[in-house]
Formats: structure tokens, sequence, C-alpha cells
DNA sequence: TATAATCCTACTCACGGACTAGGAATTCGG
DNA sequence: CCGAATTCCTAGTCCGTGAGTAGGATTATA
């Protein structure tokens, strides 16, 4: 459940790749996609949004491509993900395009009030990760960059995916 | 992003009421999609994985229906949602039937690390609800359930997940 | 001028979510 | 015992959308 995009997912890793680049001048998407293996015209489609929110700045002709309009550590996770997928919203009526009172039962929706807190986490996650950390976690000096996922589950959970380092 | 089903959505809606009426003997489907304006053959649906993960109890013939199995403060909103959807996976290499290894890029995945904390900041929040909860929030007596959503963004609380304590 | 790149639109295609249909099994009230 | 009410179960439909592909126009470099 609470699956996110492909869209979202290749966007993501797109950017780290811009990430760990910034400051050496722009990327082609080729060889981005090839790095991270996606498929380019897929990627395209994503660059366009990226760059419309301003987070990417593009050089068109040959040896041109993009990279981050702001250091990696300026740009969150949030942003990147947000500009793809638009706004996190669990369900309809916590869409900035939902007008009060579209849904008969609103605010007196008990399920809502859960899928509200969902997003307020999830935002919460979003917001508080930037590019910069994760290539600093990639470059193995991570645990300081932000809260180790061990603390952020209750406890000794043994969890396979725990972050290397 | 990161939408929720009307599967979900439904289920809790469902199980709300249920909770509503614990203790007062089955209430049939049709009753319940008749409050939460429901289509009941699509109810039917998700009464079944409900009744498996032991959540609901049924009775079958005239005068049967649903009733929790539990008390309503011992059922999560976790519990609820993973009954009918799965566990919570952003992306595939997070879920449980995913084999290590089986994605080239695996730990190393930057992206990955970014989706795994947003899982676990989303089970620590259906985990910290229970039906009970939001049953005490519709009568009134919300606030003291569990912190209010005005805490828990932009806030006091910097981590979602501290949440629970 | 050839080439490499972004830019943009449109199209396809498969999958899954959200139901609907139709029936069998079970139980209760008369 | 009969009929209504209910759960139980399987199978189908329908449609939107995600995930790409295709093809070209534009812009810059060398």
């Amino acid at each position: 459940m609470l699956q996110v995009s492909q869209r979202a997912h290749y966007g993501l890793r797109a950017m780290t790749e811009l990430a760990k680049v910034y400051g050496q001048g722009p990327r082609s998407l080729a060889e981005i996609a090839e790095i991270e293996r996606l498929p380019v015209g897929y990627l395209e489609q994503l660059a366009m949004p990226l760059r419309r929110a301003g987070l990417i700045e593009s050089t068109r002709g040959a040896h041109g491509g993009y990279e981050l309009a702001r250091p990696p550590a300026e740009v969150t996770v949030g942003d990147v993900v947000r500009a793809l997928e638009g706004q996190v919203a669990p369900v309809e009526c916590l869409g900035d395009e939902y007008v009060a009172g579209g849904c008969i039962r609103d605010t007196d929706c008990l399920s809502r009030s859960v899928w509200q807190r969902v997003k307020a986490g999830v935002d919460q996650v979003l917001d508080s990760m930037t590019l910069g950390d994760l290539t600093v976690l990639a470059q193995g000096h991570g645990g300081t960059a932000f809260v180790p996922i061990s603390d952020l589950k209750h406890g000794t959970v043994s969890d396979p995916c725990a972050i290397a380092g």
C-alpha cells in the first residue's frame, strides 16, 4: 500500500545523480539514464516539471544537459517528489484542489483524520531530507546527516534494509 | 501522491462504524453501507480479508452481520489497513516478498533510503491510532486521545515518529 | 553543416482499482 | 417447513492511469 510511482522514484534517483556532480556543469539525460538504468525518453518527461519547479536548470544544444539550480543541501526530497507527483494527499479531501464541503462528511470523517496524520508524517520525513543528506550518506558518512532508521522504528528491529554505514 | 485506495478508505470507514456499536451485536453490511454511503457489493469484498485477519467476526443468516472481534481500543488503524492493502511499501524493494539482491542497486540506493523512512513514518502513525481513539474523537473528547494535528506539522514535534513516545 | 542535446505533443498498451452480477450456503422468524 | 435476510465466494466488466514509445521541432556546439 501507499506505493509511490516510478515517476517519483526515477525522478529522485536522477536528482541524486545530479546532486553528486553539482558544480561540475550540466549532465545530459543520456548519461543519467545510463547510470541509473532508466528509460531516457521517460526521463525527459520528468525533467520538465523539475525545471518548471525551479529545481534544475537546462542548457540546450550539444554538450548541454541539466544541473541543480541550487546546492544539494538546499533541495529537499519533498521539493523533488512534489514537483513530480504533486502534494501528498492520501485521499482527495486532503489535496489542495479540494473545496471545503466537497465531501458531505468533510471534517467529521474519522477516516480522514487518519490520513491527515499520515500526510503530516510523510511531509515531515520528506521535508527533513535534502539531496545533500543523501549524497553524504552515499559517501559513507551516514548517521550524522539525520536520525538513523533504527531510532525511527521502535527499537531493536533488525532490518535487512538498514542503511549501510 | 501516495494515494491510498478506496479499498482502505472504505474499509476503515466501515470499521469505525463497527467500532461505534461494539458490544451491541452484529451489524449487517447493508446497514453500514447505508450509513457510510458505500457500495454494499464492494464492501462485501472488504469484509473477507478483515475476517481472515481476525479483526471482525461474522454471523450468518437472517439478523446476522459483522462485529469487531476485539474491543476498538485493541484494533489499530494499521491492523485494518494492512489487512486490506498489505504492508506499507512505497517501493517494491521494501515489501516483504522482496528478496535481497532482487534489485541490483539494493542497499546502495539513495532513493530507497528515503522510502524506507517514509514507510517507517507511516507505520508509526498507523500503529499509534486505534479505532477506539477515533470513536473518542467523534464524541468530542478529542485532543486527549493523541497528539493534535497542529503539533504534528511544522510544530514542536520535529519527528513524526516521536509521537508514540 | 552535422551532431548532440533539450523541448514538446501525442499516442499506445497493459495493469489494476473499483465495482457489478450471480449464485450458493446459512440462519432466523413465521 | 418456507421464505426472507444475510454472509460467502467467484467471475466478469469497465475505465482510468501509469509507464512508457515515437516523432519531430528547436537550440547550441564544433
